[in-house]
DNA sequence: ACTTGACCTAAAGTTAGGTTTAGGTGTTAC
DNA sequence: GTAACACCTAAACCTAACTTTAGGTCAAGT
């Protein structure tokens, strides 16, 4: 059992943050003491992690409330439940690869503002051609401009 | 040469979003025709992109202006900028960290999910004890509770 | 008794990154 | 010559996800 400060250094969330996921109903099953005060149990953490998870494969608050809501209607949602988390899956995957697609860029420009840095000017850099660059660099450059 | 129209289409922004980043001066060298209309480069395009790749990687719209201030001041800023890319890949390699740890938890709740909804019900697969899962569901586990 | 610290609520405020609106210009098609 | 289109500006508006504020409860320590 823990109290909400507890859980928010566990799992390093603030305060105001798990009483806003509460508030919004991303937290069904928890429970409070005679004076109101929210406890916490092991699964309770489980659903904040689940719900940091879910929020970065791109749900909304309001969709991972409706998997709750899904969550404690039991055997019936299993299906529909499991179609989401293939779907976030392909979500996750594909930031994935958009986050390396800017990676390409950036690691371009890595090699450029070296070699700018070490010519003391952006000169010769800004004129070499693809076929004069490192293998490495023509194969961030091709990507980048695709 | 390009019109907004025309480069909103080939970089999938929109035209107001295009005016927005103008207006915040993340185009510096954006020139206009005798009627005020602006005309788009090649350069500005490549620039257009960089942005894109920048805010992917976590910058915001001033920290990009600023960037782009940088570059227009030449030769005396090259190593910041320098130095910013190389910050910005490293932002870049823990957001793709992040994700893959996110995935974890997805990837076993997709096999949590597929187990349930053969079995018809979470009764079983509920409580299944880490050594009686399969190698790689195990080691999903292993990474989402460390 | 009283102060401290952790908790509570409801409601207002904040922020970034756009989008929308309202009103206007300039050029081409019929 | 007029209608349709693509462009322009300034300013208001929007949204999600929090955060802050103001006022209050409760238990433990001194």
């Amino acid at each position: 059992m823990y109290s909400i400060g507890e859980v928010a250094k566990i799992l390093n969330l603030s305060i105001s943050t798990i009483r806003y996921y509460d508030k919004e109903g991303l937290l069904l099953d928890l429970e409070r003491d005679n004076s109101g005060i929210r406890v916490f149990n092991d699964k309770n953490i489980e659903a904040l992690r689940l719900i940091e998870c879910l929020k970065k494969s791109g749900l909304q608050i309001k969709d991972i409330k409706e998997f709750m809501y899904w969550c404690s209607l039991g055997i019936s949602t299993i299906s529909k439940r499991k179609e989401m988390f293939f779907n976030q899956k392909e979500n996750i995957l594909n930031k994935i690869k958009e986050l390396e697609k800017a990676l390409n860029m950036i690691e371009y420009k890595c090699w450029y503002y070296t070699e700018a840095e070490n010519d003391g000017n952006e000169l010769r850099v800004k004129n070499i051609t693809i076929k004069d660059m490192p293998k490495k660099i023509q194969e961030l450059y091709k990507n980048i401009h695709d």
